[in-house]
DNA sequence: GCTTAATGTTGTCGCTGTCAATATATATTG
DNA sequence: CAATATATATTGACAGCGACAACATTAAGC
């Protein structure tokens, strides 16, 4: 009888949309956003061509689903840097250096989920992953306030509290986009004794309270 | 004798690089940085497919001499709102109010010209033109220094300025980003009597001084 | 005026996303 | 268990894209 070999080709692969999300970071990591295509998807997890419309409808999808694995790492990202951080940096401040070290260790990954312009946040998968690293990262805005977040982040808030949050929001953001595009090394280079990004990201964080 | 008719169809345009580059700017704005290929470019100047190729050799090329166009009307606009805000805001917060603005108003060409990674900043036009631009920026950066730039921006800093500069940037470039991709509305519908971005951008601008 | 270079057109290639039609395996149900 | 329905994967096709080569037309230089 005909034993069941994990190596012989099989017409339904099982778990091919697992699979294709893995290809489909490989890829990325290889070949950057404009590499990754529903097809080079399909042949790095060696299936046809259309295999992928079945789990994913269109490019949108892969591309919104991998952004929302990428959200969910983010997210634990942010959380470990933060308990690194404690006693060196206030909430708020770990937060924003876990932001940019995240960006730091994985540009293309960074340039997909908040860059690309070509995802479908209403897609549940990514929605979903968006709002929970938010959600951490609210947490840490609050005036003071600690880890973890508030699950029901429906409150009002004050002017002010807005302003403070769109800052710090705002300074890793951007700083985050500048370094991926090497728009801050001019700046470094003509600086005396200037360390790497990072460093300039903890100076501007420590200088700012 | 056949007079000149200016209607009539030439087989050379004259002048196609102003044509299409013109031409790429309406499709730019009508259908986003995705929608602007250089075929597009060429139908919309009424030319054939390649035509382009003799003025920009390839699809980056056309989208770098745009995004040249745009820093140049940026840096036009900075210039602008540092001498409109004077008596309003110091002369670095005025240039990110200026930065901003330039974001909100053309969506489409901040988005090429800062977030596309799709430019070749090698090339003369494009480098030159983003060089005149943050020279602008530099100059207003500088403490208490004011207009013009200095053109021979070769001198040392140090790390206080550095990160006095990078901070500012990255501030306003996140903003601008984050605005765009309307990640700031949330934030704002939930704030007591917020009004639009710009005000919550002069809120964080007075606020941190 | 002749030659040469610049500019524009046509045709082609491989790639892409998407769709329709079809094949195969799994799940469901009688 | 068998028949059917559904999910999953393949094949083939189409138009749009960037890029290239071959060619046509016009302008520039000598």
């Amino acid at each position: 009888m005909p034993k069941p070999d994990p190596d012989a080709p099989r017409y339904h692969h099982g778990d091919l949309k697992s699979a294709l999300l893995q290809a489909a970071e490989t890829i990325l990591k290889r070949d950057g956003v404009e590499g990754l295509t529903l097809r080079a998807a399909a042949r790095e997890a060696g299936v046809s061509h259309a295999a992928p419309k079945n789990h994913f409808d269109d490019i949108r999808g892969l591309l919104s689903e991998l952004a929302a694995v990428g959200y969910a790492r983010f997210r634990t990202a942010l959380i470990a840097e933060a308990e690194a951080q404690i006693g060196s940096f206030e909430p708020i401040d770990a937060l924003g250096i876990g932001y940019v070290k995240f960006a730091r260790d994985n540009p293309e990954l960074f340039t997909l989920m908040f860059r690309s312009g070509r995802l479908d946040f209403e897609r549940p998968a990514l929605r979903d992953a968006n709002r929970a690293a938010f959600a951490v990262l609210a947490s840490g805005t609050a005036n003071g306030q600690t880890m973890p977040a508030s699950p029901t982040a429906t409150q009002r808030l004050s002017v002010g509290q807005s302003a403070s949050i769109a800052a710090k929001w705002s300074l890793v953001h951007g700083f985050a986009c500048l370094m991926l595009d090497r728009r801050l090394q001019p700046l470094l280079q003509r600086t005396q004794g200037a360390g790497d990004e990072l460093d300039l990201l903890e100076t501007i964080l420590r200088r700012e309270r």
